[in-house]
RNA sequence: GGGCGGUUAGCUCAGCUGGUAGAGCGUCUCAUUUACACUGAGAAGGCCACAGGUUCGAGUCCUGUACCGCCCACCA
């Protein structure tokens, strides 16, 4: 046959990949020899609808589709489940700017339209991504293409959330929760983001009741929460403080009586040792509050403005605002009693980047006592287990010290909470998965939906186990591909999303979600900073598979893997790739012309050296298939690759055609060049097996083309060299 | 404040249980148009962040320091 002298994946990547989808390969029921070594299951971490590509997303997927390819190979009935999520938070603030710039707010809309706007939204974007995905060649069963809000997977939620709230472990509470002002919701700690900030630390005297002349100073941060504070605390060993515990303070400008109370929390070192303590708006302050009995004053409400518990004065008020007017009050009282330049940490929206206020509200939690328990056994017992293990640290450190997770939002972009409110006694609520006739409470009213939505990870903690039909039990997938064998992520959602999977299904599927957690590398550039749009400093991978194709691509990202937790990326590395295809392109194509026509060579018999290098390039092989499985069987993508590129390009290439070349046209023993071409094939068509799961594409292209005999329609569904 | 990574050739990185440093890319020299110039052969290039210690011997183990990065945290 004639092959041009260079590969050119663009032709071929198109072609291929349709012929894989036209012949349901990537489909278990399709791609598994009759007698399966059993299932070998990935679910894709479901990219947000709102996404773009990024180099991290395709080092993510390149791995994973690795892993699905060496185990398809190996004669595992596989599945690789891709889908969509539906990112409350981020999509709606998406829908929301693009509202804005008509110049038009969600509340103008109305929450049904608006979430028609988000639908045509999802409708439009949404598998733009995925079709992304699908150019790096990855090898999911699309049919089996999930998303967060379709109708099975919305009654996996409300199983799941009914399952809790009759179990008692979802409860409602007003607590102090970080809300972000923009978003107008709760969040949860893990989606807050710290900032370093310049602000100040005002010193402020505060009087004692029985002694207007005595103060005790307090040192804060925030002047402007003074208003709802009901207590000052110092830490009972200081002997500044000791004969004042118990003692009243006339609280300056507002005028109320608040004890000083001891609080071992408090530390004697930082400031003035006395804080100010006000349980409605500070997480520490909350702790001291509940062991004090002290009574909690909100004085800020959920647009960041003073509220009607504040003097007339500063009512409306921004927090901003009336920190300038406080301090400027006091300073006319003679109660500041000087003012430090100080540098701390402030929480962010990590959405939208607006300053986080904690008020308390409203909220739907999880009690995480006891799940996070059985996850923090889970892993400690090694039934799951993280690459690199380090990882686990990160895991443990927050499970260890895990509060109540807080699920419910006030936005309106998700799976709404399936609660009712009996209109006659609002205080009393019901569970209802479907709208109730009547109210469960007082038989008459027609009961309100709770206006609130589940946090997005509320849902996607289910993904593994809900892909596969979870909570229908019969569920064929269910019982086939769960639990799911490896998951492959970043380490920015260990606790977020990994944390919340191995939870879930242990509670609701009394099952592990997956037995390795592959926690791969963040992507950064070659200076080490982080890639982002905003930044222009992002580099889409679609533009490298553009200039140097998919499978050079893959090479180049796979070549850079490590355990390391950041990696810099290096276009030379994907250059170098697109180089290694067009080498084994032409190493296949001297092959063939070294093959008289129409003879078909065996590959799976192994030819028998007649020369020394006959030997060596066989035994060579012999142990890279041993070496290559080993190392993907302890993750070491990186190493694999290398290992490849190393033999093909210098043990094969370089030695062992070259010498070939010699056995065949300089020798007159017609057997010995029988057989150097044997095991030119059989070293070469065996290659393009191990390096078919790095880069599929060149590799089955050349499969196609090479005279074997025996061959199989594709050598995606090849077996595995042993 | 605590924890976790990192600091090895110009660049990106390997170096597992300790024995005088490796790869890819880049650079230089030569070869060749005979699978591939997206080629072949070869070469140069590193007191392995710093300071101590253990050892016959340390990039590799221990202690400490510095710098870079990430995460957690209730110093208000």
């Amino acid at each position: 046959m004639d092959l041009p002298s260079q590969y050119n994946p663009k032709d071929t990547e198109k072609k291929i990949y349709q012929f894989w989808m036209k012949n349901g390969y990537f489909k278990p029921e399709k791609n598994a020899p009759k007698k399966s070594k059993g299932a070998y299951t990935v679910v894709l971490p479901p990219p947000n609808i709102t996404g773009s590509l990024h180099l991290g997303h395709a080092l993510n997927v390149t791995i994973q589709d690795a892993l699905i390819r060496w185990k398809r190979m190996q004669g595992y009935k596989t599945l690789w489940v891709p889908g969509i999520d539906h990112a409350a938070i981020a999509a709606q603030n998406v829908v929301e700017k693009n509202l804005k710039k008509e110049g038009i707010s969600r509340f103008d809309l109305g929450r049904e339209k608006f979430l028609e706007k988000v639908w045509e939204w999802k409708e439009k974007y949404g598998d733009i991504i995925l079709d992304q995905f699908k150019q790096i060649g990855i090898s999911c069963d699309w049919s089996r293409c999930r998303f967060t809000m379709d109708k099975e997977y919305v009654k996996a939620v409300e199983t799941a959330f009914q399952y809790y709230y009759e179990k008692g472990m979802i409860y409602r509470g007003k607590r102090v929760v970080n809300w972000c002002p923009r978003c107008q919701t709760s969040l949860s700690e893990l989606e807050l983001a710290h900032q370093e900030e310049k602000s100040n630390l005002w010193h402020i005297k505060y009087p004692l009741a029985e002694n207007k002349d005595q103060y005790v100073t307090v040192a804060t941060t925030r002047p402007e929460t003074m208003l709802g504070d009901t207590a000052v605390a110092v830490n009972p060993k200081d002997e500044r403080y000791k004969n004042l515990i118990g003692k009243k303070i006339i609280l300056p400008i507002v005028g109320r009586e608040i004890p000083i109370v001891a609080d071992p929390m408090i530390d004697q070192a930082f400031g003035t040792g006395a804080v100010k303590v006000t349980p409605a708006h500070d997480m520490t302050d909350v702790e001291i509050g509940r062991r004090h009995n002290l009574e909690t004053i909100q004085v800020i409400n959920e647009y960041v403005k003073m509220n009607e518990n504040t003097p007339a004065a500063y009512q409306g008020l921004k927090v901003a605002e009336a920190r300038l007017k406080i301090v400027e009050e006091l300073t006319g009282l003679g109660l500041i009693e000087k003012i430090e330049e100080y540098t701390h940490q402030v929480p962010r929206c990590s959405r939208c980047n607006a300053l986080v206020e904690n008020l308390p509200s409203w909220q739907w939690f999880v009690k995480m006592d006891e799940l996070s328990q059985k996850a923090i056994k889970a892993v400690e017992s090694g039934k799951i287990k993280f690459h690199p293990k380090h990882w686990e640290n990160l895991y443990f450190s927050w499970l260890k010290n895990v509060r109540d997770w807080c699920i419910s939002r006030q936005i309106w972009w998700g799976h709404r909470i399936p609660i009712w409110f009996c209109q006659t006694e609002p205080e009393k609520y019901f569970l209802s998965i479907k709208p109730p006739k009547k109210c469960l409470i007082c038989k008459k009213c027609q009961p309100k939906q709770s206006e609130d939505v589940l946090d997005t990870w509320f849902s996607s903690a289910l993904w593994p186990f809900a892909v596969l039909g979870w909570p229908n039990k019969k569920a064929k997938d269910l019982k086939t591909f769960y639990p799911t064998d490896s998951l492959t992520t970043g380490h920015d959602i260990i606790n977020l999303w990994v944390a919340r999977m191995i939870f879930s299904s242990l509670e609701l599927l009394n099952k592990i979600p997956f037995k390795d957690v592959i926690i791969n590398a963040m992507v950064k550039t070659k200076d080490g900073k982080r890639m982002s749009k905003s930044l222009g400093t992002g580099i889409d991978p679609l533009l490298m598979i553009e200039k140097y194709g998919a499978d050079a691509t893959r090479f180049g990202l796979a070549w850079q893997i490590t355990e390391l937790q950041d990696m810099r990326f290096d276009e030379a590395n994907i250059m170098a790739g697109k180089k290694f295809a067009n080498k084994i392109w032409n190493a296949a194509r001297f092959v063939c012309w070294q093959l008289p026509d129409k003879e078909k060579i065996d590959i799976k018999i192994t030819p028998r050296p007649k020369t020394e290098t006959d030997k060596k390039i066989l035994a060579d092989f012999k142990e890279l298939v041993k070496s290559t499985d080993k190392l993907l069987a302890d993750f070491e993508f990186g190493k694999a690759i290398q290992d490849l590129y190393h033999f093909f390009w210098h043990n094969f290439c370089d030695i062992y055609l070259e010498t070939a070349k010699k056995q065949i046209s300089e020798s007159q023993d017609k057997k010995l060049q029988a057989n150097t071409r044997k095991i030119l094939m059989y070293v070469l068509t065996n290659s393009l097996k191990l390096l078919h799961i790095f880069m599929p594409f060149v590799t089955e292209e050349l499969y196609q083309v090479l005279p074997i005999k025996n061959k199989k329609k594709a050598l995606i569904i090849e077996s595995w060299p042993k």
